[in-house]
DNA sequence: TCCATATGTCGATTAGTCTCGACATATGGA
DNA sequence: TCCATATGTCGAGACTAATCGACATATGGA
C-alpha cells in the first residue's frame, strides 16, 4: 500500500459513522448490504450516508456493485490486509525482532495452518 | 483496543506529518528522538510539531520521556499491535476462514518461530 | 539570579470536514 | 411515458483541524 492510500484509509476509518459502516459490512461478508439498508441500520440520512460510502469507497475499504435498483456495498478485506501490512511491515524495517511478537499475537487471534497447534482461544 | 481509542489512533495517523513522525520514530526504535530533532528532521516549526506530538501521544501511538532539557519520544509498538488487532480480529468475527489468508500474508513479511520455514523474502 | 536552550500553550487565521435539505439521476414496472 | 423506489450530487451552515507568531514553562549552567 502506498502513502497516499494509507492516509485515505486512516482518514476514512477515523470517523465514527464510517468505522461503524466498515464493521457492519465486515459482519455481512460476503453478501454485502445495499446503501439504503446501511443508512437505516445506522440511523443516518441517506445522503449523509452516501457521502460516507463514497469516502470509504475512494479509500478502497469498500466496493459497490449495482443489483437492479439497489447498490450493494461489500467490505474489501484485501484493503485491511494492505493497511495492516503497511503498519506491520513498517515496524519490521529490516528488524524482525521488533515485530515478531506483534505478529505472534495476531496469529493467536485466529488459527491458521501454521499456528493451529497454539492455543486458539485468545484472552 | 476500544472504539474511541481506535478512532483516535486512525485520526492521528490520517495526517501526513504525523504519519511521517510515527514512521520516523519506528525507524529510531528503541532509542527514540527528542522533539526538536523530529521537528528539524521533518522541517516543521517546533510549536506545530508539538501539537502533532500531543495528538500522537493522546492516541497512545508514541510516548514521551524527559531527559534533561530534551523530551525523548518513542513509538509505542504495543499500539500498533492493538490497532492491527482491532482491525484483524474484527474481520474474524467468529469466522477464521475470512482472515486466515490475511494473517498468512502478514506472517510472510517477517519470519517468526512458526513461519520460519516459509519464504522469508516478500515481494 | 540571569541567560540560553528545549519544549509547550494560547490565540487567530485559514482550510477542511460533517451534516442535511433540495434537487438530480438511475432502474423497474404500470 | 409516468410514477415509485433507490441512490447520488450540490450547496450552505456549523463544526473541527492545521498552521504559526507570540508568549510561557522547564532545565542546566555561569
Amino acid at each position: 500500500m502506498e502513502y497516499e492510500q494509507a492516509i485515505l484509509a486512516f482518514a476514512a476509518l477515523a470517523q465514527p459513522t464510517r468505522l461503524d459502516v466498515f464493521r457492519l459490512l465486515i459482519e455481512h461478508e460476503p453478501d454485502g448490504l445495499p446503501a439504503g439498508e446501511i443508512a437505516r441500520h445506522l440511523a443516518v440520512p441517506h445522503n449523509t450516508m452516501s457521502t460516507h460510502l463514497g469516502i470509504l469507497t475512494r479509500a478502497g475499504l469498500i466496493a459497490a456493485e449495482r443489483h437492479s435498483r439497489s447498490i450493494i456495498f461489500r467490505a474489501q478485506l484485501e484493503a485491511v490486509r494492505a493497511l495492516t501490512g503497511y503498519l506491520v511491515k513498517d515496524c519490521c524495517g529490516g528488524r524482525p525482532e521488533i515485530c515478531a511478537p506483534l505478529i505472534a499475537d495476531l496469529t493467536s487471534c485466529c488459527p491458521t495452518q501454521n499456528t493451529i497447534t497454539k492455543e486458539a482461544v485468545h484472552g
